[in-house]
Parts: structure tokens; sequence; C-alpha cells
DNA sequence: CTTTGGATCGTCT
DNA sequence: GACGATCCAAAGG
């Protein structure tokens, strides 16, 4: 856990300034995912050694979105989004793969922003073992369910709190500001709500789940 | 580079 | 019983 903490710092190469390692806080979580979302990029998920720097996210308007798993209310597999915001909501889809999201709003509002992609950071040889199927290091991270592959997520993981200093997982800032400007686009793989541009990504990375951009 | 289809099973109707 | 907030290998340009 230093040795992720020190990795995360030498791994910002090319920033002239890193700033100390901190959480956002739960207030800022706590409002709505389409204003939280772009204000992710590039924060880091932490898992053990394992760092990635955030590059592309989408928001899910809970109840009021046709598109969140939320959308017809609560359920046991949606239940840690209408929790506390700064949780980690991780879902099983297709039959094999893990998903992972950052709980947003107050309790009670089932909002959450889906990680999509990571740009490796640290912890690289523990995210190609995770990963035998990646052939670059840019696609160790590059979507939202081979980051959590790679960073070791799964169902075990879903309602931690990604605030807390004793969490595997965890949301961090190092000082690296989000885009000031952002890409923007729809979000992909849903079939509902396909005309809300709700999908945010750092402009250019390697590391984006489509395209790049 | 792009397109296509198979894998695989929890969840909710 | 149908459908995924996906990934990957294979095949074609």
């Amino acid at each position: 856990m230093p040795g992720a903490v020190e990795a995360a710092g030498a791994g910002a190469a090319g920033s002239t300034d890193v700033g100390r390692l901190v959480a956002p806080t739960r207030t800022f979580l706590a409002t709505s995912a389409v204003a939280v979302a772009p204000r992710l990029l590039n924060l880091l998920l932490v898992s053990g050694s394992r760092v990635g720097r955030i590059v592309e996210v989408e928001a899910y308007r809970g109840t009021e979105d046709p598109a969140s798993h939320a959308f017809g209310g609560p359920t046991p597999r949606n239940a840690t989004m209408f929790g506390p915001a700064g949780h980690l909501y991780v879902y099983f889809t297709y039959g094999m793969h893990w998903c992972a999201n950052v709980v947003c709003g107050p309790p009670g509002v089932a909002e959450a922003v889906l990680v999509r992609a990571l740009a490796p950071v640290a912890g690289l040889e523990e995210m190609w073992e995770a990963r035998a199927a990646a052939r670059r290091e840019r696609d160790l991270c590059s979507g939202p369910a081979k980051l959590c592959q790679a960073l070791g997520i799964d169902r075990a993981y879903d309602g931690l709190d990604l605030l807390s200093p004793s969490s595997p997982v965890r949301l961090l800032d190092d000082g690296t500001p989000p885009p000031r400007r952002p890409s923007v686009g729809p979000r992909i793989g849903i079939s509902r709500a396909v005309e809300a541009r709700w999908r945010w990504w750092v402009t250019n990375s390697a590391s984006v789940s489509v395209g790049g951009r």
C-alpha cells in the first residue's frame, strides 16, 4: 500500500508537480452523476498496489434514467446504488464480466458513474497477470470489464467505501485536475436513452475504450 | 484497420 | 425465458 502510493506519484510522469494523495469529499460526490462524472476524470482508482488513472466515465441517473440499473426501483442487485455516495457499485453482466461504478447523490437517490477506462499507472505486472488476453499496455484497462479484471474487482467489493483509507479499493486525487474541456458523447452499449450525451473521456488518451479520440 | 459472432449466466419479467 | 452499462478471436480489406 505504501508502495502503491509512491508508485502512483512516480507514475505521474509528465506532470511537473505531483500533489499528495487525497480522497475527494463525500459532499462533492453526493450531487448529480452528470455533474460529478466529468470531474472524476484524472482521479486515481487504487486497488492494492494496482493504480489506474480514470480516463473515461459514464453517468447513470437512477430511477429517472431508462438505461440505469436503478430504473424501476430498488432490487437486491442495485441496492448499493441507493446507498450513500462514495461507495462502489459492482455488477455482473453478460454472464462473465464485472463492472464498477462510483455511487453519487444523497442516500435514497440511485445515481452512479460507471468507470469505463483507466490509464495504467502502477502495479502493471499484476495487471498483466490478471489480463492474459491483453496484448498492448493500453488494453490493460481500456473497458469497464477490463479494468475490473486488471484491478481484481468483483462481487466481493460491491458496497465498499471508496473514501475510506481501510478499503481495498480507493478513489484518490493526486493533484492532477480534470480536463478543462473533456470529450463528450453518447453512452455505449445501451438500448434505451441512447440520445443522452453522458459519456466523457480524456481527449487523445490511448486507454479510452473505443476509438480513442 | 473494421466487422462479426460466440461465450456465458445472473437478474428480473 | 429473454436480455444484457462486454470482451475477444477470427476473418476480411
